[in-house]
DNA sequence: AGACACCTTGGAGCAACTCCAGGGTCAAGC
DNA sequence: GCTTGACCCTGGAGTTGCTCCAAGGTGTCT
């Protein structure tokens, strides 16, 4: 099949599977004689493999690891159980800093209904502050980048 | 005084001061006679609100959106309590999705103890299959791109 | 005079795509 | 034979919010 039926099958776009293969996720397939990109069913299940883990949130470097123990990288799946409990605790970890951050936004969205002249307005006050409660000190750090799920470590 | 110390005090690099800087966030300074921005209380004050905001996870355009509101853009505050409360959805969005998908890895993590051979691990082929439980049907449809916390709206 | 810390600009790089321009390929229809 | 349209190719730019770098200027201390 050509890219945009195996895409289609995967649930993503061509240009991600051309992605993937740039980035060695995905090898390059035959090609037709009018050089289009030729995939079989194996082709179609290692992409499945990786749109699955990509809707798990794993990072294209978590994601190498593992089809690196599938293709014969180890003899146990040892390093699959390691590689899932990092990933776990990188959830665990976001999730968690994204209830202390809704804990202060409610905190914060109490402190003013809505009606207020603007110089008054409570959130903003807050914000200018020091964001919710948790505010105390003056020249505090702020918090860093825990934005993205999965760190530097699966490589 | 200099960027560094502005940088310090609000707790970020002088390189993001400079792109705030140039994304229109912060007002470009004055100059000393050697060239060097030179910053006041005021660029601190609402240097430490972006900085606030971003601490609770606030993309960039909702920041411009309060900083505007802030600078004289309404008569009252609505405009504030309702970003606040799209922000405040964008979070619970965030943390119900990752409980759910928490809830995925935690089944998958059951299939397997570490110690099998490779090719008999239930990790690898539950992601192969379709991620944790609620893996079903043939074709399905991946799960999209819900990955950042703040769509496009506050423009 | 030299060392050192700090500043300047412009540009590249990160993750994981997504979109686009400018062109090639192929089957169907007239 | 020629056009239309769907699909494909490559290479490059844009997204978000920074972060790092090179190459050079400034300011203070010794
Ligand atoms: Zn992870
Ligand atoms: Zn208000
Ligand atoms: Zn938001
Ligand atoms: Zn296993």
């Amino acid at each position: 099949m050509r890219i945009g039926e195996l895409a289609k099958k995967a649930g993503c776009g061509a240009d991600t599977v051309r992605y993937y293969e740039r980035e060695g996720l995905l090898p390059p397939p035959g090609r037709s004689e009018g050089n289009y990109r030729l995939y079989d069913a194996g082709h179609l299940a290692r992409l499945a493999f990786i749109r699955n883990c990509r809707a798990l949130e794993m990072s294209l470097g978590e994601i190498r690891t593992l089809l690196g123990v599938k293709d014969g990288g180890g003899a146990d799946c040892s390093g699959v159980t390691a590689l899932l409990d990092a990933h776990i605790g990188h959830v665990d970890e976001r999730i968690a800093r994204l209830a202390a951050l809704r804990e202060q936004l409610a905190g914060l969205r109490e402190r003013c209904c809505g009606v207020t002249p603007v110089a008054d307005c409570g959130i903003l006050q807050g914000l200018a502050e020091g964001g919710g409660e948790a505010a105390a000190g003056g020249g505090r750090k702020c918090l860093g980048d825990a934005g993205s799920l999965c760190g530097r470590e699966a490589g």
